[in-house]
Parts: structure tokens; C-alpha cells; sequence
DNA sequence: TTGTAGGCGTTATCAG
DNA sequence: CTGATAACGCCTACAA
């Protein structure tokens, strides 16, 4: 029905496969006929088949995404929109398209994924969060799939090309930040355990701790889905600890609106009753009253080189394995000062004012 | 390299054909035969591949997403991960996969759109956007392409299947609900004039006034891009003003987040001093100080609908035209209130405190 | 430098 | 009910 390299061929009076060779810019085809050929095909408006040259040449030159599960909190996240961008452009540079797939459950995401490898559609795969455990990452790599994720994978660090923050560095700066600032009492409010990344964070939060000499304290260190609830619970039983915290690390934007939120209510002020820093930078961190201290890191990057890496490792299968680090800065507002002398009490359980 | 259905066939001893027909879940296959193919599919692992399928049957079983700009800050917009959700439903429950494109400038995406349609990548096509003179739409409407608009068309709306909200109504609604309050100097900030959605809640904007007998005033509407610093100015100007209004109709709730932090810098309170609603319903509208009063649009649904229709479209090309209004509610929280008999005067240009 | 022919993995149309 | 066989639109040796 529509116009094919035949029709194209009869009108430039050559063979399909010169119409081929023009297409694919062969350079052994004279220029004049490569013209003729040109103009054959703007005149008729072709476009070239995908699929019948996916077909053919066993590429597909499109690259799948696999998102987290679509019931899980943290795909609300405004870093989505920024990711996709990264590796839109990523891709589009690269002249590949992108596929997606989601899924309500895990099994489902699998299935996607599958079908998706295994019927052909894409090239690759790059994986969008990365997680303990993960039965699509585990089938990827024993497929022998090209796949790259963004995130520190869980295992086989050294065997798997991925793009990520130095989480464990920035969370350990950010509290070393917090330590100079004089702080001594801080706390970690951390996401979802399974993602690898709070599990990072928690470690560089540990980490700067032992270092200045703070004994870590359990009673410290929260964890709760990314955003909204999350957040109330969590700060709520922070500050009514017989010692409350007088700074917070908090290992999402979102989240930290949240404590914002719930620290407002009980009447608690940032930054003078207490600091608060995050991760992310997303645009509503700086919307927030006050405007969040957090750490940008880079989310469009990640997305960006992730799209590339993927691609050169497709046209190079014997790439070596990359591990990708994408700077971070923390990017000082106005959440965090200096420890307030006289601390907030709030009453204790079983207490009665 | 990968088993086909040869490999399959050769192993049941029966023709690929029989093999495909298996597949199809054809009725004029013995049951008998259908396990014996089925055994061995199972055995060999086979997977169909859609590339071929595609090819030999003219339909892709794939439907292409259009984004707006990714430069444009409306992508930024956690409107989008929810549409995604909802869109990725809707197409998974018919086996319909997802393909992207995005651009940076216009021809980028159309050319993009132009790609996976000729290309034969998608069987169809969804806009996520829709806005005044998009090329984009002309094309898919001049080739024929079945599509739909998730939004209303700026033209030819009889023609168009789209999903959309009220917007005119839930406008309006929310206006009257202002009024109610006892406001009557109430402001609307907009965003882009260029998306038909800021044109319908201007619109039903203005019929509440009117209809109220509240006549217009030209200084009360501003146009911003949303988020960020758009909030900022338009909030400045518009409490300069020699009577300032004491309710706003913010078009979108990351905008009214800036607003409410200009409005705090500028040390008047929310809703004591103005009142403020806004649209979308997002997470962050219920994170804010005060949480926003917004009108929930039902996202997910708008996607949800938009998949569903697009691929009984593709199913059936004499399907006609639909045009399906999903339901919006204003859900009221903190940041409405009665009109302040004491009005705030900010100090006017020019004029010396 | 260009043309011919076979194949990529399916589906679809005929027969039988 | 099942088996050949010809597309689908393009790519790629191999020939010329």
C-alpha cells in the first residue's frame, strides 16, 4: 500500500537494492545515481519500512525502557519526566527509538521486558531504577541481553555497565555538611530498602558518622515509601525520642516536603529548630518553604549517557563494561543551620502536659 | 540464531503453518494437535517474533506517544508519569505496546511522528499535548493516521476523537466556588496561551464573573509559563495593583506552589489574606503550606481512556468519532477561605512607605 | 558501480 | 483439520 523501495526503484529506473545502497549511503554508489535515486524517493514520499529492515538486518535501532512498578510511589516521582529526557535525547542523537513497558507487579514488568527481548522489538534495555533482587535484571544478563542501568546494581557491580551518582560519597558529604555546621544529633530518613540507592545512602550517612566520631544510633535511621505518608509517620517518631534530632537527611525531595509538612504542623521551624537535606533537586525543592538544601544530581545526565552507553554497546558488543559516575553538588538554600541551642521538646509518649 | 517457528514446527512434526495457526489460537486446530505444538514451544522456549508478525501482518500491535517539547517546562510536570501510568494500562490490557518520541523543537517531534508512522513502528497515535496550530496534528489528520487527543483540539473538535476534561466547567465551578466564598476581586493566572487547556479555564473563568454580574478586568488575568518563576512575577504585579484581587485562579498546582511562595515572601498568608485554587490534584498539592485546594482531573484516567479508544479505533477503522469527558471534583483543603474584610495594600509602585 | 536472488520469521491463501 | 507456498519490505552476498 504504501510506497516501497520497488516503487522508488521503477521510477529511478535501478534495482531495489540500489535504492537500498542509497538509503544506507553505500559509497560505492555513483553520486549521479545516488541523486537520481533521491529525487525518485521525494518525489514518490518515501519513507523507509522499520520493520522490514528490522527485519533484515536483525536490529531494530529502538532501545527498551523498563520502568519501576506503576503502583509504586516512587513512579510519581518528577524525576521520571527528567530521565526521559536524558535518554530521549540520548537516543534521538543516536537515531534510536524508544520502547516502553510497565507493569502493575513485578511478574508483569518481567513479562513486558520478555516480550519485548525476546519478540525482537528492541535493541536493548536499560533499566530505570535498580533493586535487590531483580528477576529482570538476573534474565538480562544471563539472555546476555545488552542492558545498562541506571543505579548502582545490587550484585556483579564489576559486571554490569551502569550509570550512577556516588551516592554513598554525596549522602556522606551532605552529612559531614550538617557536622560542621555543628550538628551532632542527626537522623537519616531513608526510602524503600530494596532500592539499592537508600541502601547506599544509609551507608554514607553511617559512614560520615563513624568518622566524626558519633555513635550511630538506630532509633535515628527511618524507613518509609518515598513521599506523603511516608514522611509523617517517620518524622513524628523521630521527635518524640527523648533526644530528638537537630538534623535531618532525607533521601528524597519528596519526602522531605513531606517532613516539612509534618514539622509545620507540630510547630517545629526549618532551619532553626531543625536542618533538613535531601537528594534530587527537583524543581519543587526550591519551591518549598524554605527552599530546600539538596543535592542535584544530575538527574537529565543519567538519563543521557545511559541512552549512549546502551547504544555503543549495541554496535560494539565487546564495549567493555562501564561504570559511569555522574557528578553531584549539593546546592545550599535555606534549610540548614546551625544547631539551635535550645532544643525543642516536644512531650513524650505517656507524657502528660 | 533465536527459535523460530520452524524450529517448532520441525520438533511437532507438523507445518509452520500449523504452528502459526497454534499461535493465533485458531478454532480449526485439533486440541490435540494445538498441546502437541504447545509441548514443543514449551520445550524449545519459543517466542513469537513480532518484527515478523508485523511485517507478514500489517499491524504492530504498538501505539506511538507524542510528547510536548522537552525543553518546555510543562514536561517537568508530574502530570506525565501519571498520564504514562495510565496510557501503560490501557494498552497493556489489550497487548499494546508503547512506543516514545520527543523532541526538542517542533519539526524535531514531528519528524519523530513522521519516523514511527511511516516507518510503520505504530499502528497509532496519541497526543499528550494539545495546543493552537500543531503541525503535528495536521499531519496524522491529513494522512489518515488513527489517533487521539488527549485534550481538546483547537479545531475541527467534531472530527477529533479526543479525552478530556471539562476544563470550561470545572472553571467555572471553581470560580463560583470562589464567589460563594464572598470574594469578587478575583484574579486568574494562566499558563501557556498557546495549550488549549489555559484558553478553556480563561474562558470559564470569565462566564463565572459574568454570569455573577462581576465585571472583567483585564489586569486580573495573567499569563505565565507554568511553574517556577512564572508564579513570581505575575503574583508581584498582581498585588501591586491599586486593589488588589483576594482570590486566584492558578491553572496548574506546581504554579500555584510558586505562588505560594512568593505570595510568603511577600509576608501574606494563605488563605487569610488570598485565596488560592488551583488544578491537577498532584501529590505536591497536598504537601504544600497550606495544602492546595485543587481540582482533581483525574489523570490516570485521561491516559487510561486515551489507549483504550485509540486502539479500538485502530481495531475498527469505522469506529466513530468520540469525544469522552472525564469527570473532575474540586477537593477542597486549606487554602480557600471567606475575603478578609481587612485588606492587605501592598505599597504601590512609586509610592514611598 | 549495479543487478539478481535468497532470506529474515510470520501470516495468509490455496489446496487437499 | 493441515500442509505448501507466496507475500510483507528490505538487506546482502554473489555475480556481472
Amino acid at each position: 500500500m504504501a510506497v516501497t523501495i520497488k516503487d522508488v526503484a521503477k521510477l529511478a529506473k535501478v534495482a531495489p537494492s540500489t535504492v537500498s545502497r542509497v538509503i544506507a549511503n553505500n559509497p560505492r554508489i555513483s553520486e549521479k545515481t545516488k541523486k537520481k535515486v533521491r529525487e525518485a524517493m521525494d518525489e514518490l514520499g518515501y519513507h523507509p519500512n522499520f520493520i522490514a529492515r528490522s527485519l533484515a538486518s536483525q536490529s531494530t535501532q529502538a532501545i527498551g525502557l523498563v520502568m519501576p512498578s506503576s503502583t509504586d510511589v516512587v513512579f510519581q516521582n518528577p524525576f521520571f519526566p527528567t530521565v526521559l529526557r536524558g535518554l530521549s535525547e540520548g537516543a534521538h542523537e543516536k537515531h534510536y527509538a524508544l520502547y516502553m513497558t510497565t507493569g502493575k507487579t513485578d511478574n508483569e514488568i518481567l513479562d513486558g521486558v520478555t516480550q519485548m527481548v525476546q519478540g525482537g522489538r528492541v535493541d536493548g534495555v536499560v533499566l530505570l531504577y535498580s533493586k535487590i533482587e531483580d528477576k529482570v535484571l538476573m534474565y538480562l544478563q544471563e539472555r546476555g541481553i545488552p542492558f545498562v542501568v541506571i543505579g548502582k546494581p545490587f550484585k556483579h557491580v564489576e559486571e554490569i555497565t551502569h550509570v550512577d551518582n556516588d551516592n554513598f560519597r554525596a549522602t556522606k558529604e551532605v552529612t559531614e555538611y550538617l557536622i560542621q555546621l555543628g550538628h551532632d544529633h542527626i537522623a537519616f530518613v531513608g526510602g524503600n530498602l530494596n532500592l539499592v540507592v537508600t541502601v547506599e545512602r544509609l551507608l554514607g550517612y553511617e559512614k560520615a558518622l563513624r568518622e566524626a566520631g558519633i555513635s550511630l544510633n538506630d532509633e535515628y535511621i527511618v524507613h518509609e515509601e518515598f513521599l506523603r505518608e511516608g514522611g509523617q509517620e517517620a518524622v513524628r517518631e523521630l521527635l518524640s525520642l527523648k533526644v530528638p534530632p537537630t538534623a535531618l537527611v532525607v533521601a528524597d525531595d519528596l519526602m522531605a516536603l513531606g517532613v516539612l509538612n509534618t514539622l509545620d504542623e507540630l510547630g517545629i521551624k526549618v532551619p532553626e529548630d531543625i536542618s533538613i537535606i535531601s537528594f534530587n533537586n527537583v524543581l519543587v525543592s526550591e519551591m518549598s518553604r524554605p527552599p530546600l538544601t539538596s543535592v542535584d544530581i544530575n538527574i537529565f545526565d543519567l538519563g543521557f549517557d545511559a541512552a549512549r552507553s546502551l547504544i555503543q554497546k549495541i554496535e560494539n558488543p565487546k564495549e567493555p563494561i562501564k561504570r559511569i559516575i555522574i557528578p553531584h553538588q549539593i546546592v545550599k538554600r535555606f534549610s540548614c543551620s546551625f544547631p539551635n541551642e535550645e532544643r525543642v521538646f516536644l512531650p513524650q509518649k505517656g507524657t502528660f502536659s
